[in-house]
DNA sequence: AAATGAACCTTACACTGTAAGTTGTCAAGC
DNA sequence: GCTTGACAACTTACAGTGTAAGGTTCATTT
């Protein structure tokens, strides 16, 4: 005899959102190691095989949770200065990163091909046209300025302020005794420094932009920092 | 009766730099999600449990792994002018990433804390200082800079050039027609082009490192690309 | 009322890392 | 030469993974 308590079954209870919903809290509770079918299929309350009639493998569903991130990015606006619009992007980008601090990791090791991620990089390369640059120079700069962006989002969210993922560790008083440098410069490698330390090296590449676009001008970034 | 070839067993056949080196092979031909401890015991012609007689634990190996890598780069010649010095520390790290594709997700991912990283870490930061900047914009710059680095890494050896990672991937014809600005960038994505963007982006970053210790002296940067 | 097909569940398989226990082999001491 | 002990490698087993294959239930359509 069968004294389990049947769950009630019912139709079209699942959908695809709710699942992406609750993969994006599975992976930010359990860590993104920690998912896994059969623990979102436990969040939703059904089998984990329940799943696979929405998402047909992890890869389609872990694609869909991409999409969502990247396809909740809007250009900045066109009126702005090219410099803010730019600046608004890149920081938009930072932020579902920020969002989604256990899914940071995957969503930089991505390959954005699908089309709605393929609608903001050519959304991104428009904005670097119209910083005046021609097609070469825009490719490569939006490479240059992506890797620092991609560098910072794992760092930020996956880094070294988030604790050592080493077996070895070491104590804070070799740290001071053998790595001195490593001791005095931690102080600015925690979380409360993210910002600035971001916005200076946005600002290198920022200001290198205009100048290469202005024909090497006077330098600009006297005193700022 | 048992007809099976008896596997002669050899005490000390085993050895750490045996398994790293079968580690690394192991990760590049199968992939870094293709790695286990099973398929490295295929290739040493042993079980898989012998592997943790010398390693305690995947992770440990992992470390190991890092730790062989990271402590390969030596710290450039102090007798250098600065921005040589700090070019040649940057491309080092660089080449570690290409000379083991498959495992540099994993290095730009792990978190250096054991004492070789550390090590590492340290000497970079030196040169930082040894640029004339003070603690605090040594470790900013450093981050900055790493986080250029870590993103170059990661693109260049588990990027965009190494195929779609999508499952709903787009067609050059639809490529062409709707993504008009990233199929004219794609012709400079490729990894023949690899070395002519890190530079451009090196550079930028190098240039702005050295008029912030100038105190913002005039542009230097003009007619370079 | 019967048929259809979508939505969900059950079972099973090949794979993973690794804990626990066993066996084979070599080196040292007698 | 024999015994002993330690160590290196192996065997087995378990809980976890993604997912293929097939079964069940139920709302909708006819």
């Amino acid at each position: 005899m069968d004294t389990s308590i049947k769950k009630k079954r019912v139709r079209g209870r699942l959908s695809r959102e709710m699942i992406e919903d609750a993969a994006f809290n599975v992976i930010e509770t359990e860590g993104l190691s920690g998912f896994s079918m059969r623990k979102l299929a436990a969040a939703l309350g059904c089998e984990a095989m329940s799943i696979y009639h929405h998402f047909p493998s992890v890869a389609h569903l872990h694609e869909a949770l991409v999409d969502r991130l990247v396809g909740s990015l809007e250009m900045p606006d066109a009126g702005l200065p090219w410099r803010q619009r730019m600046r608004i992007a890149i920081e938009d980008f930072r932020r579902i990163g920020r969002d989604h601090p256990a899914y940071a990791t995957f969503l930089v090791t991505y390959r954005m091909n699908s089309p709605i991620c393929l609608a903001w990089l050519n959304g991104i390369l428009s904005l670097f046209r119209d910083g005046g640059f021609d097609t070469e120079l825009s490719a490569r700069l939006f490479r240059a300025v992506g890797y620092y962006l991609m560098g910072a989002v794992l760092d930020e969210n996956a880094g070294y302020a988030k604790g050592p993922s080493a077996v070895n560790t070491v104590g804070d008083e070799q740290l001071a005794r053998d790595f001195p440098n490593v001791m005095a410069a931690g102080r600015f490698f925690g979380a409360a420094e993210f910002d600035k330390t971001f916005e200076l090296g946005l600002d290198m590449l920022l200001d290198e932009m205009e100048r290469l676009r202005d024909g090497a001008g006077a330098g600009q970034l006297s005193g700022k920092v």
